[in-house]
DNA sequence: TTGCATGTTCCGGA
DNA sequence: GTCCGGAACATGCA
């Protein structure tokens, strides 16, 4: 779930429920999401804290606590939840915020993401390392920078989040069936127009994804066959093709995305 | 039972 | 230094 579409959806979520509300207390019901930190010193630091406006970067999101950090990432399975009720606690409920109103529960099933702490910007960027512009709001000039000097394959560098922060796998391929573009074509094969036009449905597959917290799940969206046994193309109805590119399982459809 | 999964990091080799 | 593939992390599902 969590790429950069879905992380904003959490962060909005996060600050509908939290922002400015204090949190009464941390109970960390599985130690193994905590990075760097225990669970005293987590409940320690942070009681008595007011949540601020979080932020995203990425994948990451960095939540002001009075004059420190909380940042939380997702891995592959994770997210939050918010309850008001005595709702009973999910296995992959990781940890609980309780704060003015209710409780925020951070849950991940496969523990791959954490929550870290931070005491100023400095250790906040120690944490995330190094991170390219955020995919949503990279401008043109700088996307272009951004793809040439390198053969590598364009899928590759998409998902490179010291280039570009933010897309993860399915945004990846979504982005480059859109864009009827091979994922393994070498970035320096690329037009300057063609480039444009990569940005361009780069910026639109996010704008929409985004606007739902999700990759549209619906018709004429890559996404919509993603894990069907006998995928097609939502476009020309080909037999979508699974193949491998920098290691991760890739959908793309032999005939819209030609080299 | 085996393989695979929306992420990241580390390691060895070319 | 660059790039790639593979393994590891931990858990559940087909």
């Amino acid at each position: 779930m969590p790429e950069l579409a879905d992380v904003e959806g959490l962060r909005s979520y996060l600050a509908r429920h939290a922002k400015g509300k204090r949190i009464e207390n941390v109970s960390v019901h599985d130690a193994g999401v905590l990075r760097n930190t225990s669970a005293r010193d987590i409940g320690r630091k942070l009681k008595g804290m007011r949540f601020g406006l979080p932020e995203r970067t990425g994948k990451w999101i960095i939540v002001p606590a009075d004059s420190s950090y909380v940042l939380l990432h997702f891995g592959m399975t994770g997210g939050l939840h918010w309850v008001t009720g005595d709702e009973k606690r999910d296995r992959s409920d990781r940890l609980t915020f309780r704060i003015d109103g209710g409780e925020l529960r951070y849950h991940s099933q496969r523990k791959l993401g954490g929550v870290w702490l931070a005491r100023d910007r400095n250790e906040v960027s120690e944490i995330t390392g190094p991170l390219g512009p955020d995919a949503k709001s990279v401008r043109k000039k700088q996307f272009h920078e951004l793809i040439a000097h390198t053969d590598r394959a364009l899928k590759v560098l998409l998902m490179d989040q010291q280039r570009i922060a933010g897309l993860g796998n399915e945004l990846a391929d979504e982005i480059l069936w859109q864009a009827r573009m091979h994922p393994s074509t070498p970035a320096s094969e690329l037009e300057p127009r063609r480039v444009d036009a990569l940005y361009a449905t780069m910026r639109d597959v996010l704008t929409k994804s985004v606007k739902r917290g999700q990759i549209p799940d619906e018709p004429g969206w890559l996404k919509s066959v993603r894990g069907d046994r006998e995928a097609r193309c939502p476009r020309c109805r080909t037999a979508i093709r699974k193949i491998k590119v920098g290691g991760r399982t890739t959908y793309m459809c032999p005939k819209c995305q030609k080299r």
